[in-house]
RNA sequence: GCUCAUAUAGCUCAGUCGGUAGAGCGCCACCUUGGUAAGGUGGAGGUCACCGGUUCAAUUCCGGUUAUGAGCUCCA
């Protein structure tokens, strides 16, 4: 006799065992339609599973997250399915839920093309509308080893056999096409009601790319057509912020053949760049840091020395002169040590801040590269903190403020921490890793952060915090890191002499706020979609004659604007206001300063924003203080 | 690096079932001096990514290279 408990607390007693959607039905006809599955004691399962005891049950339907993700997983069966159908020689493999969607990856002896998507895609809304029930079945392992190796389901034979045990095996089946599945799933396949499969490509058999390669076919289910609306209008709108293109239409900067993974720099785009390397230039100044500056080409064996040759000299791009091998530096810390390592060091020296705007080359693999996210030349905002164990957590808590001030003055708000420590593989004793750990752990919940731990992510060398940063449209963009070094400061014989007179190895943070420029304005420019607040435009206001009776007022009033140090562009051309308006708009320059007689004879300006907005007519101070305000705002969304 | 796709004017893209190519925008010239998102007329501009092959003939078909795109793998 089970006694349901509700999530509301009602309870419902039944006479014998009843299963979940039985309970929904008892419920009421339109939950036992829309329930999906349910949640007995915290854990999902099917409609059909059977309630013999006193349980909390949930019914879960399409509203609920996990109501979602059964449709999506039930979504990549019914692709197997269709996809079987129509290329029977297909073989499955896994099709698991992902973000939004869901894939599955299929063996196949060519690629899917576009056509077959639309072909499967059809199939697919053929098979949902029959509405074949979707039913639960165990299997022992053997009979499930024979049963798909009777299909000639080479893959699932191999899954299986990785099952360990006499485990029972869960299967689903509907019409004709079963898979191993632990599910749950919904009822029937009627309740996949709005999909669409969005791409295929090439993935490798269990992620290793010694392995085959696979086809994926990826899609994204939803409740409804109108949630699946609006997520296809999602997509459409971060395709509109792509950095290549808005940075193609705002002239920010090019590559080309002779110099892939490479950033050919237009005055606009270099424009962000200067703003950005000035500001982090003050910023790391102020924080103490000083700024150095070490050579591109270095020998190959300091490269052995810090141990990088070993690792990473297949991405390192190298150059030989006068019988020596020189190699493009991939990072600037070993040079840094070298400065550190110029006169002999007193720990009244530490903590020591080296700063570098350094330029780096890798040779990222071809596949990698995309636009300015991923590139081979890259420059960081790099610099490397020489401390004492303890001097360690203080460092690392002051970074942390400096890089939210840092983040906060772009409009990056929510900011996610991640801890990683010791993995297997590593340098140092298991005390110096557990002092490392707690330093910055501590230095975490000093301010009551909220932070995830990645156990066994951390670099060889130490510990490391990750930070990464959510931009306006919800995307997540990992930036800021800080690393403990306590490799490489003693592999390069780093030292300074201690208050007892002994010589110590110094420990070594690296750490980065921006990660590369080149990366960082690419999420600048997506994050903005081009239009960048006025401290960091490329061109801050343009001026705007009318006729050119106007020429000399608007020329002297641009030399008066550059004088202030705003980057300013002058449109003295033979166009019609309106034209000159809507060009300057398109390309998002925040102010528009227009100018005809009568501003020339009262000495004002006439300002619109690039947004349309008419602020009137100004005197020039009211100008000045418009852009003083503006640039003291930077980027910020919440006033201080 | 791997799989698949793509490469035509400065940009966005048509097109040629094999007979050396077009549009819009932009650019240049002239006319127009116009008050808040496109004034008019005319003109220039392409070894159809590169290297081979097939063919009487290749931008088009085939192979390779390079770059780009999507995904996978990688990211000190």
């Amino acid at each position: 006799m089970p006694v349901i408990t509700l999530p509301d607390g009602s309870t419902r007693s039944f006479d014998s065992s009843i299963t979940v959607g039985g309970v929904a039905a008892d419920i009421g006809p339109g939950l036992a339609k829309a329930a999906l599955a349910g949640k007995i004691n915290g854990e999902v399962v099917d409609t059909s599973h059977l309630i013999e005891t006193d349980v909390e049950l949930a019914i879960i339907t399409d509203r609920d997250d996990e109501g979602i993700d059964i449709i999506r997983h039930s979504s990549a069966h019914l692709l197997a399915m269709a996809t079987q159908q129509i290329f029977p020689s297909a073989q499955v493999t896994i099709g698991p839920v992902i973000e939004d969607g869901f894939f599955y990856d299929f063996a196949f002896e060519r690629a899917f093309t576009p056509d077959d998507l639309i072909l499967i895609e059809k199939r697919m809304s053929e098979l949902a509308k029959e509405a074949l029930p979707i039913t639960r079945s165990i299997m022992s392992r053997n009979e499930a080893v024979k049963l798909f190796e009777e299909k000639g389901e080479k893959y699932k034979v191999e899954i299986i056999q990785d099952i360990p045990g006499d485990q029972d095996l869960s299967f689903y089946q509907q019409g004709d096409f079963v898979d191993l599945c632990r599910g749950p799933h919904v009822p029937s396949t009627a309740h996949i009601k709005a999909f669409k499969l969005t791409k295929v490509a090439g993935a490798y058999w269990r992620g290793d790319s010694n392995n085959e390669m696979l086809q994926r076919i990826y899609g994204t289910a939803w409740p409804n057509k109108k949630a699946l609306k609006a997520y296809v209008h999602r997509i459409e709108e971060a395709e509109k912020r792509d950095h290549r293109k808005i940075s193609k239409k705002l002239d920010f900067y090019h590559t080309q053949e002779e110099a892939p993974g490479m950033v050919f720099w237009h005055p606009k785009g270099w424009a962000i760049y200067n703003v950005l390397e000035n500001y982090m230039r003050n910023i790391l100044n102020r924080q103490g840091y000083e700024e150095v500056k070490t050579p591109q080409l270095v020998d190959r064996s300091l490269w052995e020395r810090s141990g990088h040759w070993d690792k990473f000299s297949d991405m390192m791009f190298t150059t030989h002169s006068e019988s020596r091998d020189f190699a493009v530096k991939p990072m600037n810390c070993p040079c840094h040590v070298q400065i550190f390592n110029q006169g002999l060091k007193s720990h009244k020296d530490l903590p020591l801040r080296l700063a570098e705007f350094g330029s780096c080359h890798r040779n990222e693999p071809s596949g990698t590269l995309h636009g300015l996210m991923r590139v081979r030349n890259f420059t960081q905002d790099d610099a490397h903190i020489f401390c004492t164990e303890a001097q360690m957590q203080d460092e690392v808590s002051k970074f942390i403020d400096l890089l939210f001030e840092v983040y906060k003055d772009f409009g990056f708000e929510d900011i996610i921490l991640k801890l990683s420590t010791r993995p297997e593989k590593r340098v140092g004793s298991d005390e110096v890793w557990d002092r490392s750990e707690a330093a910055l752990e501590e230095a975490l919940n000093s301010k009551g952060l909220d932070w995830d731990l990645l156990p066994g992510e951390g670099a060889f060398y130490g510990p490391k915090i990750e930070f990464s940063l959510k931009d306006c449209i919800g995307r997540v963009w990992q930036c800021g890191t800080i690393q403990v070094d306590f490799s490489m400061p003693g592999r390069l014989s780093a030292q300074y002499v201690s208050d007892d007179q002994s010589r110590q190895t110094p420990v070594m943070l690296h750490r980065a706020i921006l990660g590369s420029f080149e990366r960082f304005i690419g999420i600048l420019i997506e994050q903005y979609e081009g239009a960048f607040p006025f401290w960091l435009a490329p061109e801050q206001v343009a001026i705007l004659n009318i006729t050119d009776r106007q020429d000399d007022y608007c020329r002297k009033l641009s030399e008066k604007l550059k004088d202030q140090g705003n980057r300013v562009h002058l449109d003295l051309r033979n166009e019609k206001i309106g034209f000159k308006i809507r060009e300057h708009t398109l390309n998002k320059i925040p102010f528009l300063l227009v100018i005809g007689d009568k501003e020339v004879e009262n000495q004002t300006v006439a300002v619109r924003t690039r947004t349309g907005e008419d602020l009137g007519v100004m005197k020039l101070e009211e100008l000045d203080a418009l852009f003083q305000n503006e640039m003291a705002k930077k980027g910020r969304i919440t006033a201080e």
